[in-house]
DNA sequence: TTTAATGCAAATACTTTGCAGGAAA
DNA sequence: TTTCCTGCAAAGTATTTGCATTAAA
């Protein structure tokens, strides 16, 4: 863990939910938390990695990334407002994992995420 | 619906399952079906707009798209040559059904598919 | 000294926009 | 003609990479 993962493991630690690499970015620079564009993105790769934090693609493009303890999973996304609950998945490992070889696939990776309206919407 | 947006909308029937703008301009031009990258992007905005096809994000930040109201179903794709095998997903379903109603969503959909390189790629 | 970290600038990938030429009405 | 359609080229945005400088061990 360098200088630079530690400073952004910080931040998303202050900032307790989602944030881009770009608001990441702003957001230190404007606390005199001096750092590099480009080092932000190697900390959050590298974080991710590790399974450290957690990324997800915003409607937009951009993506957004926050702490989590957890292993790889999927999320529960509300079409209307955007609030994101991690949910339980290993059914999808397996399933991927046997289907890709029941037709001879390799270096199989796969998406799911189930989206709707939470309670509030 | 101009020339270019009933392209689009062939094209996405006959390849059944999502497809990107880039994945539709190579398929459409190897297959003489020539037409420019900035009207399959204009064509796909517009047939959202109207609602006639779905689009969601990869998790590389690709947009892709496929017809509203098509059954349901999942596919398992070649990343390389884009041969795409329909597949069983029922255990799917019924996961995304339990999740959402443990979380109480309503209205859900999912998206899933498996990815990799096929026997030939 | 040798290795790792940093960040600027350039490159990349996807997407959007400006604009001029062409088709259709 | 007048309006819409098309697609090249340029611009825009987020992200990654090459490379030289700097910090650390």
């Amino acid at each position: 863990m360098n200088k630079s993962e530690t400073k952004v493991l910080r931040s998303l630690e202050k900032i307790g939910s989602f944030a881009s690499a770009q608001e990441l970015y702003k957001i230190m620079n404007r606390n005199s938390d001096s750092i590099g564009l480009t080092s932000i993105y190697r900390a959050l790769q590298s974080l991710v990695d590790k399974q450290v934090i957690d990324s997800l693609r915003r409607d937009d493009g951009e993506s957004i990334y926050r702490l989590c303890g957890e292993r790889h999973h999927h999320h529960l996304v509300c079409k209307s407002c955007g609030a994101a609950v991690e949910i339980e998945a290993s059914a999808i490992e397996k399933w991927s994992a046997e289907i890709a070889k029941k037709h001879g696939f390799r270096e199989v990776g796969h998406t799911a995420e189930i989206y709707g309206l939470c309670k509030k919407c």
